[in-house]
DNA sequence: TATACACCTTCCTGTTAGGGGAAAGTAAAG
DNA sequence: CTTTACTTTCCCCTAACAGGAAGGTGTATA
């Protein structure tokens, strides 16, 4: 099927399509002629996969991986659990970061008043030596 | 004084400050004949706000807006309240995403015995159509 | 004075994961 | 035969700098 039809499958743009074929991630055989990409019912698989995977904040490289893994009949559940604990960890360094920046903000926005008096706790704070 | 005192001063990179100096953020004067950037104190105060609000998650547009705000002395302080609290709901919804995530990949991993069986949950869970 | 070394400049490339759009070829329908 | 929809490659754009090359400048020391 054209490029369209399989981005259509996928729940991905015709752009991500073809970046993933650019990039080597789903490469689709061409047309010699026409140059227009052929994809498989696999393929449109594995580009299901992948929009999943990203959705799940997994990275392009990390797509590759899980994909190969995916394809690889032997391998061992752990490296997939692995992969996955590590994005856990991450994003709960990500978590950290962000209540504490919002706890931060949070104290700054509680104590200005507001209004139209130019005196502003915030911008006092940001600009503190 | 030269950008390397400034960016020391300022807990920034050189390379931070002469992008900013790049993008109109904080122009310093320059030696005709050198070339050499010439920060004042006032300049470098301004990097160290910036710097601030780059911590506190704003984007150099924002940190643009809130310089012109810090330096007008007729702002209310109305209008930098409201962008802080912009910034916060923007942070509550990533958070909430985050969480989401969390929850999701923390259920698939639990799930995954991670062993060396080639069954997991995570990457069926990920071929699901 | 020569030279070593630290510091400065501009310019170019690379990062992530595609989006937007141009110019041109192809396919399907009327 | 023409219109419309689809496809191709190519190039520039994003945010906020980092890294590095090539070359000029400033200063300390032998």
């Amino acid at each position: 099927m054209n490029i369209g039809k399989a981005a259509k499958l996928s729940n991905l743009t015709v752009k991500a399509v073809r970046y993933y074929a650019n990039i080597g991630l789903v490469k689709p055989q061409q047309n010699i002629t026409t140059g227009y990409r052929d994809y498989t019912d696999g393929e449109v698989s594995k580009l299901k996969f992948i929009g999943k995977a990203r959705k799940f904040d997994f990275s392009i490289d990390e797509c590759r991986e899980l994909l190969s893994l995916y394809e690889d009949k032997n391998r061992t559940s752990k490296e997939v659990k692995k992969m996955t604990l590590e994005k856990i960890s991450q994003i709960d360094s990500k978590l950290r970061d962000l209540n504490g920046l919002k706890k931060e903000l949070s104290y700054l926005a509680n104590n200005c008043h507001g209004d139209d008096r130019p005196n502003c706790p915030i911008l006092e704070e940001l600009s503190k030596k």
